[in-house]
DNA sequence: ACCGAAAATGGATGAGTAATCCGCTTCCGG
DNA sequence: CCGGAAGCGGATTACTCATCCATTTTCGGT
């Protein structure tokens, strides 16, 4: 059975609503009242925050699906370090697609199944770069992971909001050290 | 003139049961509660959360400043290396502490003395450490800290709390790029 | 020892948010 | 066009932050 149709309207209405405030803190009333339907229907939609926050990212996961992909696909020597600029540059774009990266909760259809394509690709293109030399053996797809939010939390500390050194610091870092 | 006893006694009660909860949130109705004051007492004690955060965190600055004098003073040659790891330590053993190092707030009597030579030493041992090759030219000190909060963030994400990869990366990342 | 002013106290209060619950409304297949 | 299921709204409960001020406590001066 199809979904009512008001009931599509009022979701569509509450995701516009959730992104327009894009940045601030999800709060579920504020987001009611703008998007003109009651706490209620917010809740019946989005039972928890992270419901909401999975549905807001679900674009930003395809886009990296799509990244992780062609990183895969590719021949590219350099697909890893490039991979890992474009995850820090979506993280850093979509403030809660870290939180959707990292929960196991996965409650929005279709979330659990584009996490898990990421994850494969990304774990294929690790396993490369290791047997490549260009990452450490010790470091599994997890710590890289958790990698990326530390850097992205360093990155938003600063004003500038300037990546670019940081990335390379991540990237020298995740090197073997050079045997001496 | 020096302070009421009913005003110290609050004072230490209310330091005391933050204590206790150290780990969870302030929640300062829970805190007055537990301390067996008002909420009025807790706010005519601290006005802000960060001023409580900032009594709370006292000792552990005290004992950054001695880690970064002695970083200063001696001759070791690892002294910017030890000093990262010992700073990442002291902030993952007290989780406000990156907040008061990072704010420019400054509200309890003494603290902004105490960054103040915290951070010189650390300015100076930086420098050496530039000077010798261990750390790229392009990086401040503020960079550093924030790339320290970025891997206490990092090391937190993981439930295993095991520092010493971590560092590594770290140490590693900030080294010059070898000519090539 | 006492007193009065100043300092400190405590908790009632107001304002804001999360989350639930349920009577009413809307939708849509038969 | 009708009945019941699905959806809706917002009143409500519960919690926390933060302020305000009448009352209590402290302590230096007498």
């Amino acid at each position: 059975m199809s979904p009512r149709s008001d009931a599509v309207r009022s979701r569509e209405r509450i995701l516009a609503a959730a992104r327009d405030g894009r940045g601030e803190e999800l709060r579920l009333n504020e987001i009611a009242r703008r998007a003109g339907v009651g706490v209620g229907t917010v809740y019946r939609h989005f039972p928890t925050t992270h419901a909401l926050t999975e549905a807001l990212t679900r674009e930003t996961l395809e886009r990296m699906r799509e990244v992780a992909r062609a990183a895969r696909e590719g021949s590219d020597e350099d697909a890893f370090a490039l991979f890992l600029g474009a995850a820090l540059d979506l993280q850093l774009d979509d403030g809660g697609l870290k939180t959707v990266l990292l929960s196991p909760a996965d409650e929005e259809p279709g979330v659990a199944e584009l996490k898990r394509e990421i994850f494969a690709a990304f774990d294929e293109v690790l396993d490369r770069a290791r047997r490549s030399g260009a990452v450490r053996a010790d470091l599994d797809i997890v710590q890289i992971e958790h990698l990326i939010c530390g850097i992205e939390y360093a990155v938003r500390l600063g004003a500038s909001g300037d990546r670019a050194p940081f990335l390379e610091i991540l990237l020298a870092g995740i090197r073997p050290a050079p045997a001496r």
